[in-house]
DNA sequence: CTGAAAGCGCTAACAG
DNA sequence: CTGTTAGCGCTTTCAG
């Protein structure tokens, strides 16, 4: 390049030392002047070289709690010159299946991975090869790894309890897919508290199937349209909990308006006086990263499944009584 | 590996052309057997070859607006098979360059850039070099490239003229640091709505520097504190709306709330009756990222400037006219 | 249909 | 302090 070797310009751009002032100066100025890169492509590819990218695989980089999470991981993984990788899986396990061998390919140094449904003992044998992989928000099936949840089972039944605590006993439920562990936990956590409690009108009131905001809102539509209503909601995520704030909005201010709480807090949902069941998506990112790193730094302890708490905030729409109780 | 040579292998495992079924059968069995894949890297690697990653740096994924975008790229470059890089420069012209640089020494096959203030035209090398960066949301510096933007101006004026229809002249405005370009331009399609108007009063209600939601909501205490308080506001961003609401939200029911129009629609816009100017940010990414594509195949053309469109969305908030109009 | 050789750009190891 | 060599894994080119 100017008179030097291509191991003396890789010391000078590297800033390692052994390298005198004034040659690493000629090689920068010259290399500025050139326009000239180190290829991270080629660093990479060295043998023994680890590479420098996390993958993660989430449902939806626009829903909130989702782009949270990647926000997190971001955060931690950066303060190591690591970056991210993401793709959305769209909860297909058939595309989760696919861009997760395309992570694989580009030989990312660690894999976080929200799975949707599916047996994911498919990453076995490149585990096994040393392969860093975390899931979170929800196990993996027929796998023992790392994984990050949430309380979802402990977060529901605290709604339930909530809600039967102020006299509420037809409380129905508004979820998304049942095929989702979160769904399934969080109802099981609900029913449990239900059962305790020696209800079961509830059953009549379950309604699943509803992955966005438009088809809770029809849900809850349906719901409040029925002879005998509910007095009560318990809406299992976000996107849930926004289709039936579209219905209550306008409710006539003559006591009929349902109890509402929620799985997830909402950007806005201070201001609506939602109340829900509240926990940290940034966090959760956080830790996976956390523990991703530490296995890429050595880590060989036993596969390790945190989980992050929640916390009910009663903002009001979770403290209305029932209208007219009939228990 | 079994009996057969790289180059084989390597046909096999991209499903090329003239390799016998047999023999391909036996390479496939191979490879999962063993748990081999092909290295994109060292595939990326190979001179004249190119690298199928995207570069997005945007101010901050967990911002709703930013993540739209985000899943906007993703949406389309998955489509030819590339993948996302994101990163987040927090606002930071210095964060951002060193981002930048290292997207580059990736290989992104194009750069997205939500750009911060600064000079851009450190990229100008490397774009005479092949490298196609297109900037979203805001211009960048000194530099001649593609972009997409909002049209804020207009929007900003139309929130001006809507309030100002409605008998308004104190109207507060809240934004964000003036350094950014998406601010001053909203800010100057406000004024000059007012100066057409012939209004002066809202010089005193203008804050700036509100970066998140806590600011704006101090700033709008402090505004609705003042002797003579504005009877409506302009919230020049997402967060800046959701801390005017927060105020707002108790505000006491005797036609002395201001009235409120919003710069960026939220989640929940609906439910609390919020006016908005609102856009559409996963679009934004898309074209993006299909004007970066065109570029990536052979499109020559002068850069290219696309303005999107923002529109008034009434909701309540802002159609409340003014308490007592002193004009 | 299959294989051998070359080279992408980098850095570890080993000389000067 | 600086240079040489080798090899990471792939695919293009050219020969079988």
């Amino acid at each position: 390049m100017s008179g030097v070797s291509v191991k003396t310009v890789s010391r000078a751009l590297n800033g390692e030392p052994y390298v005198s002032q004034e040659t690493a100066q000629r090689v920068w100025t010259a290399a500025a002047q050139l326009g000239f890169r180190l290829n991270v492509l080629a660093r990479e590819l060295r043998s023994g070289a680890a590479s420098t990218t996390v993958g993660l695989l989430i449902g939806d980089l626009a829903n909130p709690f989702w782009s949270g999470i990647a926000r997190g991981v971001e955060r931690e993984i950066s303060r190591r010159g690591l970056r991210l990788i993401t793709a959305s899986t769209d909860e297909d396990p058939a595309l989760e299946w696919s861009l997760t061998k395309d992570m694989l390919d580009r030989r990312v140094r660690a894999l976080l991975v929200v799975p949707t449904t599916g047996d994911h003992s498919y990453l076995e044998a490149d585990r096994r090869q040393g392969l860093t992989v975390v899931y979170l928000d929800r196990p993996p099936s027929h796998v023992l790894a790392d994984v990050i949840l949430l309380d979802n089972a402990g977060g529901a039944r605290a709604a339930a309890d909530h809600l039967l605590s102020y006299g509420h006993r037809r409380i129905a439920v508004i979820g998304d897919v049942p095929r989702l562990n979160t769904h399934r936990e969080r109802l099981a956590g609900f029913r449990s508290a239900m059962e305790r409690a020696g209800v079961t009108e509830w059953e009549q009131y379950l309604r699943t199937e509803s992955h966005d905001a438009h088809a809770a809102e029809a849900d809850t539509r349906s719901l409040m349209a029925m002879s005998t209503p509910p007095t009560a909601l318990f809406t299992m995520n976000n996107w849930n909990t926004t289709g039936a704030l579209r219905v209550l909005k306008d409710w006539p201010n003559d006591g009929s308006a349902p109890a509402l709480i929620g799985f997830d807090d909402l950007d806005l949902g201070d201001v609506v006086n939602v109340s829900v069941i509240e926990h940290d998506p940034e966090e959760m990112g956080r830790l996976a990263a956390v523990t991703a790193l530490a296995r890429i730094d050595g880590d060989e302890g036993p596969p390790r499944s945190v989980v992050m708490p929640t916390h009910l905030v009663a903002r009001g729409s979770g403290e209305r009584p029932p209208r007219s109780s009939s228990s």
